[in-house]
DNA sequence: CTGAAAGCGCTTACAG
DNA sequence: CTGAAAGCGCTTACAG
């Protein structure tokens, strides 16, 4: 009886070295070393049997591979739930350069209530290498468990609760100097724009808290402080609030740009000028930044210098057991646009 | 003698079946059976044997399942060159989708002169279970390779130059939508603007062809074409060009968001009021159309019932060996924000 | 309901 | 320089 597929007929089995060691009549384990260009391997064989291979379309299955040699090269990234588009982009960035390094990337971002663990347990499942972690904590739970796995991790623009490495700016400096930019242009009554509740990252913090010690040193009082959402309707809140104020406030620094946008577009629906009324300040220099109809002054984050660190640790990592953690920092630029006298 | 990593100690190997196996008193099968659910093991020896791996912090090896069971389950996605943010904002679509169903996702942009055919391989490499592919076109022979290597593909907003499954947008439909409402509004000199050179992708000269013809059912002239990169700096660079037209137009649809904006900015520069001189339309619907700066009448691609369907095809071309390649059409939709009167 | 055996496609000591 | 053998961590007919 003909089977179920008969028509288009079960797929051909790919080429295996098995296979391939019966043309070239030769021992599988000459064929893994020809592959792998091995120097024991003579020369003549080695054309030989690479020949057959590509003739047969052979490509080597890195699975088995990878579960005799522990270690499959695969990179996961743990996105956590944000809706800043900073973290999209870091994505082909990160991919641009595992790439060159023949490591494939998983994709793994939480979602709601997710918590880091659940999503560790998928990467051991799946065997990845190592870990990169952006836009969410490492939680001691999860710290425990990467090392219970013997997975790596770097954070990206996340200090670790724990022991751990992590690539971050240099944000208590960036947010001070943009302190001092806008002390310089006069503006003497600041204010802040950041995340809410228990939300407020640690990069939000050490912004505002560079913020602040410009504006002590300037002998201006602290900015006052405004919470929103990380996003575009979070900064338009945001520039409710701020408009509802009694004081007016000429010099408003945001964690991020892409509440930024927000906050800009609420203040002037409401007809305030920027910058004659009012300096704005962002976080990250997205693409938008540049666009004409904001022309943002913000911090730039070096996205891919963070990348290059946070691979570089990663590599040190997987070749070396008991590399040390370690953490670096990268200069944030300060970039001047329209937004700013 | 202490071997070189005797400080921090190898790494504890993970528990496999095997050592939970000997614990349980049962033969590694019946361990890979309790863990896999199977009806036949009895209840008392699943709860035996699931409390033991809990205990040990036994995660099953994908891999090595995998190499057996011949099916990673990994779906790959596959993006072109582009600088359109609307496939950035696929990707956390297309994971969270992936990981209800159990499903990893695998990243790989291409970049500069790759071709697709070399990122299959790679693709074969990791015997991923299926592929889908945005922002690039499937050359006959990468069409070729899929099928040696048994791996389903589904193309995302792209025609396949070949057999294979696609999932896109009522193009020219909604071309020729917008051209409706232009007319509807009384505008009579409109203007395209679209890809250059032969980077023109199939939905543009769709979305073009619908245009025209709603341009020609209402008697205007056809409409007339401006090319720029799919960037924010193509559209600006078009907008100084429409600008030194000497036919001045007050239609203007353009193939996609994220060149609108820069035709918008362009044309704001020089002082044109828009909608008041000029009504300009987009595509895709990406976050920023909303946002009060451009608050952009575009044509709404619905990421989420795109990715569904790719998926719902994918999963067919998954479980049936020779499922037929289908193309389903998604509708798109036009919102009426405030670039058009 | 459970076990023993074979095997998925590779790599890697160990011999020669 | 090459081969035979064992094994990575699983699954799956085949027996019983």
């Amino acid at each position: 009886l003909p089977t179920k597929d008969s028509g288009n007929g079960a797929a051909r089995r790919r080429p295996t070295i098995k296979m391939i060691a019966k043309l070239a009549k030769v021992a599988p384990s000459t064929v893994s070393r020809a592959i792998n260009d091995e120097p024991s391997i003579s020369e003549e064989t080695r054309r030989r049997i690479t020949r057959i291979a590509d003739r047969m379309g052979f490509v080597p299955n890195v699975i088995a591979r990878g579960l005799v040699t522990r270690r499959t090269n695969i990179v996961a990234l743990i996105l956590g739930v944000t809706r800043n588009p900073f973290y999209l982009e870091m994505i082909p960035v990160i991919s641009a350069q595992l790439a060159t390094r023949g490591m494939p990337l998983m994709i793994f971002r939480m979602s709601g209530q997710d918590r880091v663990e659940d999503t560790l347990a998928t990467l051991a499942r799946h065997q990845v290498s190592g870990c990169l972690i952006a836009a969410a904590s490492l939680t001691p739970e999860a710290a425990a468990m990467c090392s219970r796995f013997n997975i790596p991790i770097v954070m990206i623009n996340r200090l670790a609760e724990v022991q751990a490495s992590s690539v971050n700016c240099n944000n208590r400096e960036a947010g001070e100097q943009v302190g001092t930019l806008l002390r310089q242009e006069g503006r003497t009554r600041l204010a802040y724009v950041g995340g809410e509740g228990n939300a407020v990252t640690f990069q939000d913090s050490e912004r505002e808290a560079g913020f602040a010690r410009a504006a002590k040193a300037a002998g201006l009082a602290v900015p006052q402080r405004f919470a929103g959402a990380y996003s575009y309707e979070g900064g338009l809140a945001v520039a409710e609030r701020l408009l509802a104020t009694q004081r007016s406030f000429d010099g408003i620094f945001v964690a991020n740009d892409i509440m930024a946008f927000g906050v800009i577009d609420g203040l002037r629906r409401a007809g305030i000028a920027i910058p004659r009324d009012v300096s704005v300040v962002g976080f990250d220099d997205l693409p938008e930044a540049r666009w004409s109809a904001y022309d943002l002054t913000t911090v730039r984050q070096p996205i891919v210098t963070i990348v290059d660190r946070a691979l570089s640790i990663l590599d040190r990592h997987l070749s070396e057991e008991a590399a040390p953690a370690e953490s670096v920092i990268v200069r944030a630029e300060l970039i001047r646009r329209g937004t700013t006298l």
